[in-house]
DNA sequence: CGAACCTTGACACAACTGTGTCAGGGTTCG
DNA sequence: CGAACCCTGACACAGTTGTGTCAAGGTTCG
């Protein structure tokens, strides 16, 4: 009985009727459905909306942003080789003399094994 | 001596020119210059275009995902926000009722300080 | 010097994201 | 029953991403 309807929750949630709808199809709210096919929105549909607006608004992002992150935390694959792209890249502090490549490397490997042995 | 201009990257990379400097604009891969302003891409730039390609290709994602994915790693509040919008719905197992709400996240919090215990 | 290459800037176009709005047709409820 | 709401599908439009191509002007090098 504590569900909302699509205009109800657009209400309460700053989104637009139509957005509620877009939201769902992009796969990152998905309410439940009355017998006839209504949108239910429950007080765990409409927390997320709120705080999925705040992210998006805060850091200035897109659902398309979101969705992908969902991707990078559930396809390990997707998420070890764009990790290390982007390692690629940081771990190359500006310009190092082409000499110092494979040091650079080996000495990388001993700062991980460090950390574990760390713990 | 080993750095290749624009069209040559292209040739080796499978990029076109036209694609390197977007590339570049976006911020993804960004080649030194010559004293009169030409692109130079050193061995380092090819391999990075490289496996950028096959990124991008392996996974049908685009450069803004990775250009996303990098901000993820340097913003922590916006991984820290992103991260706990995307756990929310990961630790809903589907439907819990309503009752079982708080215990749910008691429990959750048990696991992580059974986690960290056990290193 | 002149061909061949480089640079930036702009026009163009398809596809996707984000939104609004309207149409045709079912649902709810006083 | 009828007003008010819901659903899907579609037309529209602006902004972003991804590419190509062309123009005007500098650079390189045989």
């Amino acid at each position: 009985m504590d569900a909302l309807t699509i205009h109800e929750a657009a209400e309460t949630t700053g989104w637009s009727p139509r957005m509620l709808r877009y939201v769902e199809r992009v796969g990152l709210v998905e309410p439940a459905r009355s017998a006839s096919g209504y949108r239910l929105y429950g007080p765990a549909e409409l927390q997320r909306l709120r705080t999925l607006r705040e992210l998006l608004a805060g850091y200035d992002i897109g659902l398309s942003d979101v969705a992908f992150a969902r991707r990078l935390r559930e396809e390990a694959g997707l998420r070890r080789d764009t990790e290390a792209w982007l390692e690629a890249e940081a771990e190359r502090p500006d310009e190092v003399p082409a000499a110092d490549w494979l040091r650079f490397e080996q000495e990388k490997h001993q700062r991980l094994l460090a950390a574990v042995a760390a713990t």
